[in-house]
DNA sequence: GTGAAAGCGCTAACAT
DNA sequence: ATGTTAGCGCTTTCAC
């Protein structure tokens, strides 16, 4: 088999214990044996075991990150910030991409086993009761990313206030009828972006018109898509009078609408106003006005309560909420 | 600490063999037995200790993917090749997200650790000699993933033919003046774009115009941006004369230089055609002609190679070169 | 500063 | 069908 600590310490003529001493840099080993055992153990190209580590130690000194990827520019950015924060730590990250939801929970079960990690991070993943009894039956820490349950830590970005600042964004910038394009409403952060539409119009005085409402029937990717935007947008301006401005509950909806605005000769700010959500890298290219999530900060805050709760399992959970940001571009300006 | 398989085997009253055997799905336990063991596990919430079974089985089954995420999108579409087909075999996927190139040999030494993976895919790296030599030193299986090297088995998609593609593609609509804003040629991929460039012209009986070319001169993602095909084509449109159409070595370099277009209020293609490459979503929104990689094939058959190379560690190494596949939008459609 | 030895939690012969 | 036992490769007391 593979060279172990006991053919390293027979070639320099010690024990494995002081083998083992000189790789985790204890300090009461000599300098010249510590010297012969590196020697050695770079001749043989020698690395531990990590089975045997983590067994022996008790730590794996890894995360697992559960990451749905069909949301594909969101969740690269997350990354991004969970990278940054982890990168110099003694942790390691590991990813378990989940494309169909249908393996999330397999994936779930596999980040959980004891042996594994030291817990995980769950991005954008709604937990049923019966799923969150069930993980909070586990020692290990589990972070919640961009969804929400009491029961764990938390992190996401207000989705209603997300919904609320797009709309009132459109309405002070002089737009009145303002139509709704929905990803399904099963996604619940869609359906905060509703509240958050709906709360805008009010504060307005602008009674809510459900004619200018179409939620996606999708349920494969919830409606998040380029194809449903667009087909959902041709309904709306179908069924809709006078509308003069579009929210659209995500980026991708967005650029579906815009090319059916194309198709039905609509011109967009000066026909009729946009805004998106994400502010994915696409937004900025087709002058896309949205509401930014601050996803590096998303990252960076999953690490940093993930080690505060290992650090101490017992302490009160917590729950943050970020708040998303405008970025007003060219479909959402003002005319003349 | 946590409950283990001596706890189960007390409370069931049979040895420890007995459980482990229950929990492997050995046909020699009765299933009386079988049944009371899972019936204690459960309530114990009990899960075996995966360093535990991994360092008597010495097997993982667990399989690495060095990433590097700076390619948003074409790496998306590779896991989900991954795990189309990794999805219902015993292994379990585990992602070394790559963000900044000074982590990747970081990853790559933790990946490739004893204990931790049964060995890994390496995707879009090109490795040195150096490094080919040390990694080539684990017994554990390498498959190189979108590069090459001759020490490796490796599926990569054939980016000189794609090259070629291209240009030939803009020669056959017409096109004459073919310029080429190339990504750093420190990069690979876009050196072997570049000799497709060359090839197609040379078949044409063009003769090569080095004012026709700019090349990328960033080294942090190699010029593969919209940033640098924005001003990479700014350069080559004051410099080259009667230019009537530019092939960038990748699509977000391509997006770039639409916004150049823009700029200086060139119509494409009626003033000048543009083709770009990968395919990635963006490049369907913006009507961007360009060469499509098969990007699940690729994750689909590193997975598959993989299996192979694990079978077999001495077959012999196998070297796998897939066709990319022009996609003919606006950007290069022919005029009149 | 170094060694001996007892685990860590599990698997897999080898018995019975 | 089940039990005994010897590892797997490492860490970590406890001695000296």
């Amino acid at each position: 088999m593979s060279i172990t600590i006991y053919d390293i310490a027979e070639e320099a003529d010690v024990s494995i214990a002081t083998v083992s001493r000189a790789f985790n840099n204890h300090p009461r080993v000599s300098s010249k044996t510590r010297k012969r055992i590196f020697e050695i153990a770079e001749r043989h190209n020698y690395q531990p075991n990590a089975s045997a580590q983590s067994l022996a130690r008790k730590n794996t000194y890894l995360i697992s990150a559960i990451i749905p990827m069909m949301a594909n520019y969101f969740f690269l950015e997350v990354i991004r910030g969970l990278q940054d924060r982890i990168f110099g730590s003694e942790f390691d990250l590991t990813i378990y991409p989940v494309i169909d939801p249908g393996q999330a929970p397999a994936q779930l079960e596999r980040a959980m086993q004891r042996g594994r990690s030291e817990g995980m991070m769950l991005f954008s993943t709604w937990l049923t009761d019966d799923q969150a009894d069930w993980l909070s039956a586990f020692p290990q820490p589990v972070i919640l990313v961009d969804s929400h349950h009491e029961l764990f830590d938390s992190i996401a970005v207000d989705n209603r206030k997300g919904g609320e600042m797009a709309v009132t964004h459109l309405l002070q910038t002089g737009f009145r009828r303002i139509g709704l394009v929905t990803a399904n409403l099963a996604a619940v952060p869609a359906r905060d972006r509703k509240i958050g539409y709906k709360r805008a119009l009010q504060k307005a005085g602008i009674p809510f018109d459900p004619t200018l409402v179409v939620e996606s029937k999708d349920v494969v990717v919830h409606g998040f898509s380029e194809e449903c935007g667009y087909e959902d947008t041709l309904r709306l301006l179908a069924q809709a009078q006078d509308i003069d401005a579009i929210f659209a509950t995500s980026d991708v909806q967005a650029l579906g609408a815009l090319r059916a605005f194309r198709e039905v000769g609509l011109r967009c700010p000066e026909d009729i106003a946009l805004m998106g959500y994400d502010d994915v890298k696409l937004a900025a290219f087709a002058g896309l006005s949205t509401i930014r999530q601050p996803m590096n900060t998303l990252g960076n805050l999953a690490v940093e309560y993930f080690f505060k709760r290992l650090e101490d399992p017992n302490a009160e959970v917590t729950h943050i909420s970020l708040r998303p940001e405008v970025v007003a571009r060219n479909t959402s300006a003002k005319l003349g």
